[in-house]
DNA sequence: TCTTGATTTAGACTCGATCTAGAAGTATAC
DNA sequence: GTATACTTCTAGATCGAGTCTAAATCAAGA
């Protein structure tokens, strides 16, 4: 079974239509590890299919997000990113380059499935801070000053 | 020392001129435990200072935020809610109702100060899911039909 | 083929957040 | 006190992520 077919076979378990734009955004999120926002996906996508609409990238994102095919994560303030997920991890968000990184999670045990009555489907972990390259550049600029 | 005066030292700490704007931002993130969005605070704001500016409670909470007087949570995906801070917590996000709880941090030692590289500042813990409140009408709904 | 329901499109619209230019306020030097 | 420089605040325009709507297109079964 190709990818193509895999992703298709994929959208089918959860019920969705495999349309060739929810393929073009589940082969694209498969594809990169930078988690796009959605605007990002969409321009990437729209060159390959000029007429898909902002709409439909938004409402596959949500569909494959309700589907837990994705994770939409909120690290960064200015737009959600989405992540394809494979195994648990949590993120770094650089607030100088704003990229993402996936980091290893710092041991959490087992989620309780409910914590004062509220009933937990999903934990997030984000960590803050500068990345490796925004270091390098700053010391860089340091160095010359 | 009354809060107010307290607040006024707390501002100059900072290095930061403890205007009545700031100190009504301040006095308002203090005495609330609803983790309102920058909308919600310039609302409230508006009450007793119908002259405030939307701009000057955006940067206002920048500068808190900057200062880490108080935490920026990107924890709902429509807006920043902010939290003065106290000791540290994690938080809860209820998919129906939208409301924010604090909740006992499920236990984190202490932070590293980098991950691969990457120059650790700061570390939030989100929990998704459905509140207690919420649990409950859902199940009085579900009775009743 | 026809019908029905799901999906996509194009573009208007909403609203959180930012930006800008000018007004108002604050602090320091004289 | 008053002049000067600097900081802060205001009002409103603007930006941009995300949503909504109505019409067009597509898929699948009778």
């Amino acid at each position: 079974m190709n990818p193509d077919e895999e992703r298709s076979a994929r959208l089918r378990k959860l019920g969705l239509i495999p349309t060739i734009q929810r393929l073009a955004v589940l082969e694209y999120l498969d594809e990169t590890d930078e988690h796009p926002t959605a605007e990002k996906i969409y321009a990437a996508i729209r060159e390959r299919f000029p007429t898909i609409s902002r709409a439909t990238v938004y409402n596959t994102l949500d569909l494959l997000t309700k589907s837990e095919a994705i994770v939409r994560l909120t690290i960064d303030p200015a737009a959600s990113r989405y992540d394809a997920v494979d195994s648990a991890h949590a993120h770094f968000f650089c607030r100088i380059c704003h990229k993402v990184y996936d980091i290893a999670l710092p041991e959490i045990g087992p989620l309780p499935s409910e914590i004062d009555g509220h009933k937990i489907e999903a934990v997030q972990t984000y960590v803050y801070g500068i990345c490796a390259e925004c270091r390098n550049k700053l010391r860089k600029e340091e160095d010359d000053a």
